[in-house]
DNA sequence: GTCTATATACGGATAGAC
DNA sequence: GTCTATCCGTATATAGAC
């Protein structure tokens, strides 16, 4: 359903050439889901089952996004959904493992789609810029998975719930590093990359948890993915003329950070 | 258990001048929380009261933290807190009630303190400060509350739910306000006041939301109100020389915002 | 003021008809 | 492949003893 000039992304950085490349999108997230999920899924019939589970995913993320996972019945979710409650049972093993799969399938199977793009090329700041506006682009295209399992991961088992912690961190890391490759080259300015590379996560997150605030005001993805570049710039420009004085306030910046 | 030189913060601002400042302390908490819910709650004697009301919200605090508020049962309550089911409702009316006197507690007793330090002296650019560091003081002082009602106000009747949303709305709107009159006195330059002030927002909400990444790469609350007043300087810096040059990219911030 | 025992309902899960 | 009917555990809440 995509084309795969997949590894040449970087050419004109908007949402709508990232759509392009991508080769999964909203539409066809739901045959991709049911490939992931053949042995637990009872329903042998690839048309009916990539329809239901469509139908069953969105009223899930519907549902737990008022109220909460754990406190949506899965006889709400027949209701909703118009399947009984027999019938949701050849599409999931368990409400828990239904949790399970939404953490999983975006950790294995759609985060990583935003891997196969061409991340290396260019200079730190440029590689850092198209971190951050993948992150808001994928975000834009699979909010309520995001949302969901960042809100959901601490109803998980346990396992899933390190795991949501630890990619937490290792995005941060990762984001750390570039910054940090930024400042060794020159071209950047931090006296903090932990703290800055966790800010930034922290702007990434917030576009996906509070996507009924920035639709209200009318921030389209572009305006927010734009804000965030341009709001990384200003944290790591490099002018050494620390901005105003500190107008007496102490500042213990030297003490920041491990 | 307090002074009250409530009215003269800004003099040295950091977390122990401010904790000095505020009229309530982590310890005398319960005792504020027992004469606001005097009436929902059958035990009288304010001693006995205080310290079981201390027992069962701490724990809340704690047994919701890990799957949340609706997968917390009131017999896990029970075992967690040493007082029976019958011994709970002494205390609260029903469990919804138990999360909405968090969240009216938060909203109407605690949160409001803050405002009673002096804040509208001095220019936008420390008025903005100083704003923010109280978010984050308040936000390490009371972090279980502010923690329970960012995560489980979606659990909670309409109208509180509606509230939680509309408290974001105005807490973004007063950072917007402070920014725009720095702008105006010439002091700050911004290009979208509105999405630097959810910005702003969604890293003081950060500071509480996820404490365990800041206590485990030992980031204590002043260095994390410096960084954010630092990088709230950075963002508003007057200096009209864009920093780097958008390399490539198309940058539609004239486009941005409402 | 605190406990034990219990009423009552609801949720997850499954068996078996169609 | 989907539905209906039902089992059974667990949850909230309360009554009443001490």
């Amino acid at each position: 359903m995509r084309n795969d000039n997949t590894a040449n992304w970087p050419q004109e950085q908007c949402f709508a050439s990232f759509k392009h490349c991508l080769p999964v999108c909203r539409e066809s997230v739901y045959s991709e889901f049911f490939e992931a999920f053949r042995e637990d899924i009872k329903v042998k019939r690839e048309s009916a089952a990539v329809k239901n589970l469509k139908i069953i995913f969105d009223a899930t993320f519907e549902l737990a996004s008022k109220g909460g996972f754990d406190a949506m019945s899965l006889r709400d979710l027949s209701q909703s959904t118009g399947i009984s409650m027999g019938g949701l049972y050849n599409y999931i093993r368990s409400k828990d493992m239904l949790a399970q799969m939404v953490n999983d399938f975006l950790s294995q199977r759609l985060a990583p789609l935003a891997y196969s793009l061409n991340l290396e090329s260019g200079s730190p700041r440029q590689r850092l810029a198209t971190r951050l506006r993948i992150y808001i682009y994928m975000g834009s295209l699979f909010r309520p998975w995001y949302r969901f399992v960042y809100m959901e991961s601490k109803s998980m088992a346990r396992q899933q719930r390190d795991q949501a912690k630890q990619f937490d961190l290792v995005d941060t890391a990762k984001l750390k590093e570039v910054i940090e490759e930024g400042v060794a080259a020159g071209e950047m300015h931090c006296a903090n990359s932990e703290l800055t590379a966790s800010a930034l996560l922290a702007l990434i997150q917030d576009w996906y948890l509070k996507s009924w605030k920035y639709k209200q005001n009318e921030t389209s993805t572009d305006d927010y993915a734009n804000f965030l570049v341009s709001l990384m710039d200003k944290l790591l420009a490099d002018n050494d003329q620390h901005t105003h004085d500190q107008t007496g306030y102490n500042d213990h910046s030297g003490k920041n950070n491990q």
